[in-house]
DNA sequence: ATTTCATATTATAATCATTACACATTGAAA
DNA sequence: TTTCAATGTGTAATGATTATAATATGAAAT
């Protein structure tokens, strides 16, 4: 199953793309995946404890840590540590990097096509992951104090 | 004045870039800004906390925390943080990618030409500052498992 | 259905990096 | 030498994350 359509999933759909990524099901982790989908918006784990505890009265904060790191070991998540102190997590998986505006703080995805940087020095390096962070001010927060 | 040549500065060359560039030079600080140049191993605060305690006693961490702060704003240092949870600081301002071995955790820094890297979305963004962190397993670390 | 047992969840406390704050020190100008 | 602002110091507070221990869950075995 693919999760990248916009299309809302069930439940049992979520369940199934979890455990055919190791990830054995439960009602947290289903609606804590689910909340990722929804909302790319590379929360963080604070944001996700919020919005879901709301509707999960019971929710733990360590459960989402815990689910968080279960997600990342069973590769269903990417970490961004654009900001400093606080890990945000992304559901896409595809290639981009990340630009944070100053300004406004929105985080944006960018395209990005690696292959176009080589290097030789790290030929002999086995690379894993590959992350791309630029910081700045946004074309909004530009175009907003332009007019001022 | 340059910072890249190896040849060790005395305090009074590194108070006068200091200086240069907006920075009022003080013991501390020299003395800060003397280690990060000898060790541009990319350290944490700690580190360099722990290392300049032993011949300055009086040493404070916050005033390692205040002195990076100044030299960031001075744009004398810049910050890595390819670690979770834990600043790295680096003296080297040429373009450069970081990374980090899973094994050995040594940060290591390799040459990056980023005009490679084109991005029409972000033609209308202001983009201050550019990162670019790699994470596997290092050459030395890959021939070390070979062997066995 | 009941027992068993591993796994998941929860609440609390502990840790670690960082920041805030209040006070002491310095160093240069008046 | 007085003054005053900037710098340095020690302690406490903060905030994210992790550790720990107790409870709950859920599926397999009886």
């Amino acid at each position: 199953m693919k999760m990248e359509s916009t299309k809302p999933k069930s439940m049992e759909e979520l369940n199934q793309y979890l455990q055919e990524h190791g990830v054995k099901p439960s009602y947290q982790r289903t609606r804590i995946f689910e909340y990722l989908l929804n909302h790319m918006t590379h929360p963080t784990v604070d944001e996700i404890y919020q919005a879901l505890s709301d509707q999960i009265p019971t929710l733990s904060k360590t459960t989402v840590y815990n689910t968080l790191k279960a997600f990342m070991e069973a590769q269903l998540v990417r970490m961004v540590n654009i900001e400093d102190h606080e890990a945000r997590y992304d559901v896409d998986l595809s290639t981009h990097g990340h630009f944070k505006c100053e300004q406004c703080s929105t985080i944006y995805d960018f395209e990005l096509d690696m292959t176009q940087l080589k290097n030789e020095f790290l030929d002999t390096f086995l690379i894993k992951e590959r992350n791309v962070y630029y910081q700045g001010i946004c074309n909004q927060c530009l175009s907003k104090s332009k007019r001022h």
